[in-house]
DNA sequence: GTGATTTTGTTCTCTTTGCAAACAAAATCA
DNA sequence: TGATTTTGTTTGCAAAGAGAACAAAATCAC
């Protein structure tokens, strides 16, 4: 029950009905192909012969093609419809605070190509040396498609509407105007938005289909920050100011440890890389000390994981107090939220095995109903790249996404 | 951009876009009422000819009607259209710990008549005592239009489809079929809802209108429990299992007080009634005791409000921690979901202008973003019975909600 | 006071589009 | 070989939006 919005309506005109019924088609075909016309007919409750002029349409627009006819045990044999997507390509880039990342994609999110620099933290130099990559890739790569835009994941807060950076700390930017740069300087349209967002997009969009993928879900990633992508009613929420899901400065003790946010005791103090990381070498978090030890000692969390893997008594009870940690911040967004599932990404993601009883033991001792207590938790692990992936469902997305209307 | 739902669609129609239109013509009135259809014609980008045929059928429905011609600077005066609300009845029913209230008021919101009894914690002997004063009240005001059903609100879990309560620990209910059974002892229909979601829709439907009423806000219910409706995109987060809101039970200090949910250091432990009267009395928080001491002392949270507003220094001290405490609170969903706005209801709102320095205090310290310290807080005092209005809101809110669709 | 002008609201025609039925195609089965 | 079944296309009809024309009701200019 949604209350129309009457400053920023969308009436509905004489190709409402039709752009609707076009879009769902093309979402039932994607997630449900090989399907026939007279398979969308059953399921759309709607007649063969509507179904014919729409597909038509889809065909015409080279959204969906049709693949060869298949074995039916009585009667004409249908002609299967697929949505295109093998030479529809899409860049994908993931900035992050030591590399960068490229990959060509298709529109399912199927990798051609990938490669990796290290990031530019300068944002001229950044988007001259990403416009040639991306001008490389295309050459190089020419024969497999059109390519149909670029989907830019950074690390930190986005403006959707005005493409630009608002605050992204590991890089030292504040109010970049990214998208517009990169996209004046390659010629493609660029969608930019912030990691949890992406992953989450990405779970939506190219995650298992078919199956039952829930409209309410939370993404939570664990990296050098901790933050959430949420999605409610099969849409993202951004916020009235675009900085929702930050679920990392959420307190687990008010008189806890010393944020790098300035306030005390948030659930990113404890469980974010930096903090676990902190607390394998035995100091405390704190915002000039702890990178620097880092950058001395050499380690990085991928290697406490492993020692933790491997069996060190150390490494483990590091991982297993941040586990305990993260799933009582798990435990919040159940009773805030009661979303039906839960992913769970970053590198602790690979530890999954040796985590995941102590995160749902936490979640068992502070969800406030059995039903928020049996809430699927899902690991996605780095070596999957769900930013980038994510970025390239923020340019298959839009042509998928149902209209806006009312 | 929303994802379309492969299960769950719903496929336009020849008359769908009439549908929409009509939707958007209805809402347009009710929220800038008085307009003409040359008003309409102009906000909606659509000809004059169509409007007419749309609102010849909401009056025909009796949905709107006509109401005199009004002055214009030139040309012929146009006949202004304005929401039938007045003849339109609803009752609204507030099912609390000690009291039960009952409202009959019109689709505005506004009440003709309220009472109250002493709540009967037996739902089959308080079925029957509601439908016999609900058959008397509309006996009684049979004139003034004819009621379209009820809306009742009860203190904990309610699941909309079923219309089953499924806890409300207050009343010691599990699992109750209580909308169902008072539909058919009054022969009405009946919505049953939880009080944050009721007060949230209450400020959605029957708030300030025609102002900037945000499509994303949270309302904050602060009473013997904390919860919270929270809505985005215009639209009630209910969760997957009908569990969304539940704010009280996002951590403090995990190291903190027991909280009656069995968990320790729930907001819920700092700044429900219970916690701030304990507070007052120097008693720590329990279960079983608790309760039995506010008894004995026959003190309720009133009386601390009014004792602090008269000077009092320890109901001063035990409330303006309680408002910190709820700032901190506040703090977090500002930083989860950033809504465009927050409004506080419950008993402590009548002590608005001792709080508010306080609540302000502690989310400047947490906010993450000044944008998000800068969130209003809106207080929604008890004596507007926002439970009341919201449970009228749940009848007339889906005669004007959008269409369902895509 | 009378016609020009302006604005509102209705009516009418045209075209698009959904809908349902008829039709054509392509297969299996008796 | 014809009946049956299933798929996909075509066709005729009715509903509804778009826009123009028209009617109504006011003010304004002379």
């Amino acid at each position: 029950m949604r209350k129309i919005d009457t400053r920023r309506f969308v009436r509905a005109t004489r190709s409402t009905p039709r752009e609707i019924n076009r879009q769902i088609i093309l979402n039932l075909v994607r997630e449900l192909q090989p399907l026939s016309r007279a398979d969308l007919a059953r399921r759309m409750d709607i007649g063969r012969g509507m179904i014919t002029s729409l597909v038509d349409e889809l065909l015409a627009e080279e959204a969906i093609y049709e693949g060869a006819t298949v074995d039916a045990p009585r009667g004409r044999k249908p002609k299967m419809l697929y949505v295109r997507t093998h030479d529809r390509l899409v860049i994908g880039i993931d900035v992050r605070f030591s590399n960068t990342y490229l990959m060509l994609a298709d529109f399912g999110g199927t990798p051609v190509v990938m490669e990796r620099f290290d990031t530019i933290t300068d944002p001229v130099a950044l988007v001259a040396e990403l416009a040639e990559r991306v001008e490389r890739l295309l050459q190089v790569h020419q024969g497999a498609g059109r390519c149909e835009g670029i989907g830019l994941v950074v690390p930190g807060m986005t403006d959707q509407r005005t493409g630009r950076v608002l605050f992204a700390p590991q890089l030292g930017w504040r109010d970049v105007s990214l998208r517009d740069s990169l996209a004046a300087a390659t010629g493609l349209t660029v969608q930019i938005e912030n990691a949890p967002i992406a992953c989450a997009l990405a779970q939506m969009w190219l995650g298992q289909r078919g199956s039952d993928m829930p409209t309410d879900f939370v993404y939570v990633t664990v990296s050098d920050g901790v933050g959430a992508g949420i999605v409610v009613n099969g849409e993202v929420v951004r916020g009235a100011a675009q900085s929702a899901g930050e679920f990392g400065h959420i307190p687990l003790s008010i008189e806890g440890p010393q944020c790098l946010c300035g306030a005390t005791g948030c659930l990113e103090a404890y469980t974010s890389n930096l903090a676990t990381l902190s607390r394998y070498l035995g100091h405390t978090l704190s915002a000039t000390g702890t990178r620097k030890l880092l950058q001395e000692s050499g380690i990085t969390i991928v290697d406490v994981i492993a020692r933790a893997r491997a069996g060190e008594e150390r490494a483990k009870a590091a991982i297993q107090e941040t586990a305990r940690y993260l799933g009582i911040g798990i435990a919040s967004i159940i009773n805030a939220l009661n979303p039906a599932q839960i992913y769970v990404g970053g590198e602790i993601a690979a530890a999954w095995s040796e985590i995941e009883p102590a995160i749902r033991g936490a979640i068992n001792a502070r969800a406030l109903t059995a039903a928020g207590a049996a809430t699927p938790i899902i690991p996605d692990p780095a070596s999957d790249h769900p930013r980038l992936r994510g970025a390239a469902a923020l340019v298959a997305a839009p042509t998928f996404a149902a209209p806006r209307l009312a």
